[in-house]
DNA sequence: TTTGCAATCGCAACATTGTTGCAATTAATT
DNA sequence: AATTAATTGCAACAATGTTGCGATTGCAAA
């Protein structure tokens, strides 16, 4: 196993995340820690902070890879809950509470769902 | 208004998109028409196919770009279904027959919707 | 059938996003 | 303070998507 060891970078992009309400994408990353460390770096730490269960990949409806802050994860993710992405202001944002209900016709084996709602968010509409 | 113009690259990438049960990347329709033209008309009959109601695009959840046949689009797009993405075989199929349901808490405003599954397809579990 | 024009195409060049190898640096333990 | 493995920066590369522009071509009108 690996020994966790925390650095400056891991901590500032950690810290980004968790205080933003939206998710994060690894551009808008990079343009909140102007210097602080290597484009790679960061790439390398969002891998570490998803290993740790610290942070979870949120798939925007344009293909857009954001990532956002996880409330109940620890050992594995679990996120069934649905996104919504803003048309307008182009943030994404985990709506936790709401589960979707759906009822499936053959015989599809099911692990992981990703639904996201677009349209306007409460400050946009 | 611009006019339609229908030549052999539009014709093949249409059929090549119809005739298939899954949802194509454009590197999957570039690997199935070898030859036929530039990887750059590939994303530009795309595009038109898409402005025609022809074809719609699938965002897996791996952020890969994928493009299905329309059935039921005229003048706007109606893609309120599910889509079911294999691990396995990375097929992406449109579910169209399932509609799920869900209740929003808040005052969002809803345009689109988009919902992929992801697990084992009918052929690979 | 020929002509004219706009739609389409090919090519080259560029932008963005993400990955990899490796040497240098650094956090944490002894 | 020394040791060691985790982390970082850098350069180079790969994949994917975009843009400008001159050449080609579908198609309608003459």
């Amino acid at each position: 196993m690996k020994a966790v060891r925390s650095t400056t970078a891991k901590f500032e992009i950690q810290s980004l995340i968790a205080n933003s309400a939206v998710a994060l994408s690894h551009t808008e990353i990079q343009a909140n820690t102007k210097g602080l460390c290597n484009r790679v770096t960061i790439y390398r730490v969002l891998e570490r902070l998803m290993d740790e269960g610290l942070v979870h990949k949120v798939v925007n409806v344009d293909g857009v890879v954001k990532y956002a802050n996880c409330h109940t994860c620890s050992t594995k993710h679990n996120h069934n809950h649905i996104h919504f992405s803003c048309q307008k202001c182009k943030s994404v944002t985990c709506l936790d509470d709401v589960e979707p209900t759906f009822k499936l016709p053959k015989k599809y084996k099911v692990n992981e769902m990703n639904f996201t709602l677009s349209g306007l968010c409460p400050q946009c509409s």
